[in-house]
DNA sequence: GATGAGCCGCACACT
DNA sequence: GCGGCTCATC
């Protein structure tokens, strides 16, 4: 495009950046280092497009990593567009845009469109059951080993049925792709998928059905991607699918901001891109608009140590500012004391809070900060870590919902049968899973029959033949009512408020409020499904009171994020780089390590302080180290120094015996966190399922609409066994349910899943 | 069936 | 230091 051509809105764009925006057609590589305006380039080139209508908004795929991306890319486009971008449905996640494709189609994966997304949490407890039903030790074979492999599979893009000899021997003994096809297919039957799901399902349909994937490529006129170096091979496989009609792709990277390999991201994504699209245009972004002149160079040294990198050169034009400083302190309390009062400094200068930042290598490291924050006084929010939606409260009463808006979702319905407290136990649980199992449907719909038949003592039965009635009552309301009244009154009618009123502790009233919360969020949603796809794809929750805050987060959240002040704690060997790092993984994982550095260091713009604490408390035990090696590598002439331990080097050193503990005195009293996770649920859980996959069969609105299938060898007059009763003679059937007359128990009405010809 | 003590293993980053 | 699990007890 010819410069003269440019148009006036874009003029304040360097030469880079217009050509990035300019060359809409064929593929586009943009090499965009840290705060050099990648995202401006990305939002110019969106609302280039919309404006000279090459497209429409909804004719645009554009895809990040992170919700709050993808917020701040729609918001800023607005802008430019005067809010002519209505919608943009397909700028987001690669999840959230997935999980919308998935449920236009999910009939050719075998899933209902109103499958459910399950969590972590969910996801362990079922492959729980499964190595329990393979008969494995679980203690050998742990359930968080298998679920990292699965995960890992599917963001290589592989199923059950793709998986080399060498991938299922990493899992007992070759049982790893037995395990993981079992695992797919209780998922099936539960109707739901997992995150990594979201992706492999939609690269399965795409791969099958030529016709969804033409679709899509017809649609998408244009395809933007941000934070290329961090897709794996799933999203990778998508993309290029997707865009290799057109050809109409732009992807925005930077090999040094590689931080998620362990997720399966390649940086190999990125440096092929020419290959897989031949003639790319390559825009390199490198004059940088954010950080001091200091900062930058303190960055770009430490990255240097690194030997795998495409190599570039930023640099600023921006006014000199501080040195990077390094603070070495004697222990972790003093590090927490040293960041609070420097921010409190900072605030004392009038600095906003919310320009202030203290990035950590792990969520542990943030309990010592929130500690002594706590005692000063100093207004905090936490990004990530336990969040709202994986407390307990919140995750039972989000599985009532889940139980309403799906019987089927048998993981939710053993989270709350007993939730608050029924009387019903393992035993109970056990017969519905028996007779689900035998049944083949859902527990909820097994637990309606049990509560019809004398296999269960009479109170069970009446308290579950309430429970079921409870939810048929509720499925009508929410016909009725909005998603949030719904919440307040199963809340108030299951007896769940009442259990935490009862409660008199402070953990207890956090939880009620926590639920008035979770009432308060769902206002702002239509519909039961539209909140809980919310819940499903979007972890953070920025509780906005207006208050101003610092912010506590991980260095891999931060990524994308500026602050004019940025602190760095923990910086010693086995903390950061982390030794999960430095025992496996070898030299690349080290590297990797770094540059999760030279992203924490380049999130500053004036001013960027680390520091590193001489000895700390690991595991419950004072550890003394040594300070981390990234100090070492960062250029003397643009950092600055300081310690506050006379002893001097030899200190660090010192290798102090337990005995001695010279520290006891330091440690405090830690005010209680009243977000623990109850056990409750956990011990529902203490039987599991046989392996027989029960395929959906129902998907009515109604427990009660479930089927009943009556067995056919079974006629009057039979002779037949049941486990408690007895022998005994049939009288009377009806439906799947016999009327039997007990030798020695008397007449009973049992199901005939429950006995055998005798 | 609920509860609580005591033991064990464990410990990164995220959608 | 923590959560999870088992076991003993009411």
């Amino acid at each position: 495009m010819p410069a003269a051509a440019t148009p006036e809105w874009l003029a304040h764009l360097n030469a880079p950046q217009r050509e990035a925006v300019l060359t809409t057609e064929g593929p586009v590589l943009m090499l965009a280092g840290a705060g050099t305006g990648k995202t401006a380039a990305l939002t110019h080139r969106l609302a280039h497009i919309v404006r000279e209508r090459m497209a429409w908004p909804s004719e645009i795929l554009c895809v990040t990593f992170t919700n709050k991306a993808a917020r701040e890319m729609r918001e800023r486009v607005s802008k430019l567009t005067n809010g002519a971008l209505e919608g943009m449905p397909w700028l987001g996640t690669f999840h959230s845009i997935c999980a919308k494709m998935l449920r236009r189609h999910a009939e050719l994966v075998g899933l209902e469109s109103n499958f459910t997304i399950i969590d972590t949490d969910d996801q362990l407890r079922l492959l729980k059951t499964l190595i329990r039903e393979a008969d494995l030790d679980e203690k050998r074979w742990p359930p968080r080993q298998l679920a990292g492999l699965i995960d890992s599979w599917k963001n290589r893009g592989l199923n059950p049925a793709d998986l080399t000899a060498v991938d299922n021997e990493s899992y007992a003994n070759g049982k790893g792709q037995e395990m993981y096809r079992l695992y797919q297919e209780r998922l099936k039957s539960l109707n739901a998928c997992d995150f990594g799901d979201l992706l492999l399902h939609v690269l399965n349909i795409f791969r099958q059905h030529r016709d969804v994937l033409e679709s899509y490529q017809k649609r998408f006129k244009y395809v933007l991607v941000d934070e290329y170096q961090d897709t794996n091979a799933v999203q990778y496989l998508w993309l290029r699918l997707l865009a290799q009609e057109r050809k109409n792709i732009c992807v925005v990277g930077d090999d040094d901001q590689s931080i998620y390999s362990w997720r399966g991201a390649e940086v190999a994504n990125i440096l092929r891109f020419d290959k897989d699209f031949p003639k790319a245009k390559v825009v390199r972004l490198e004059q940088n608009y954010r950080s001091t002149p200091q900062i930058l160079a303190a960055a770009s040294g430490l990255i240097e140590s690194n030997s795998q990198r495409l190599g570039k050169t930023l640099w600023t034009e921006l006014p000199q500012g501080e040195k990077v400083r390094v603070v070495g302190v004697w222990d972790a309390p003093e590090e927490a004391r040293r960041v609070g009062e420097e921010i409190e400094r900072l605030e004392s200068e009038g600095l906003s809070l919310e320009q202030v930042a203290i990035l950590v290598r792990a969520q542990y490291q943030t309990r010592e900060l929130e500690d002594r924050f706590i005692q000063i006084g100093l207004s905090y929010r936490i990004i990530g870590g336990f969040r709202f939606y994986e407390r307990a409260e919140v995750r039972d009463a989000l599985a009532y919902l889940r139980v309403i808006a799906q019987p089927a979702d048998d993981l939710a319905f053993e989270r709350i049968y007993n939730q608050p407290k029924r009387g019903l136990g393992a035993k109970t649980l056990e017969k519905m899973h028996q007779h689900a199992r035998a049944t083949q449907q859902p527990l909820a719909a097994a637990a309606l029959e049990l509560a019809d038949s004398d296999e269960l003592p009479p109170r069970a039965r009446g308290t579950i033949a309430a429970l079921m009635g409870d939810f048929l009552r509720w499925r009508e309301m929410a016909e009725a009512v909005t998603p949030a009244d719904l919440m307040r009154a199963v809340l108030e009618e299951s007896g769940y408020d009442a259990m935490l009123k009862a409660d008199r502790s402070a953990e207890g009233a956090g939880r009620a409020d926590n639920l008035v919360e979770l009432a308060r969020a769902m206002e702002e949603y239509e519909t039961l499904v539209d909140f809980m796809e919310h819940v499903s794809l979007v972890m953070d929750n920025d509780a906005n009171d207006g208050e101003e805050k610092l912010t506590i987060m991980t260095m891999h959240a931060a990524k994308g994020l500026e602050f004019d002040h940025v602190f760095l704690p923990g910086w010693e060997e086995g903390v950061f780089p982390s030794q999960r790092s430095l025992d496996e993984g070898g030299l690349a994982s080290l590297e990797e390590e770094r540059r999760l550095a030279y992203v924490a260091i380049t999130r500053a713009r004036r001013k960027c302080t680390i520091l590193h604490a001489a000895n700390r408390r690991i595991y419950g035990q004072w550890t003394s180290s040594i300070p981390s090696r990234f100090i070492e590598e960062l250029p003397d002439e643009h950092i600055e120094v300081e310690t506050t331990m006379s002893g001097g080097k030899s200190l660090w050193q010192a290798n102090w015996s337990e005995s001695e503990d010279p520290f006891a005195h330091v440690s405090q009293s830690r005010p209680d966190r009243s977000q623990q996770r109850g056990p409750g649920w956990q011990r529902a859980l203490a039987t599991g399922y046989e392996t027989k996959p029960a395929r959906v069969r129902e998907n009515s609105r109604s427990a009660a609409s479930f089927a009943a299938k009556p067995r056919s060898d079974i006629g009057m007059g039979d002779r037949v066994f049941h486990e408690k009763f007895g022998y005994g003679e049939v009288v009377g059937q009806e439906g799947n349910k016999l009327e039997i007359e007990f030798d020695k128990a008397g007449s009973k009405k049992v199901i005939d899943s429950f006995v055998s010809l005798a």
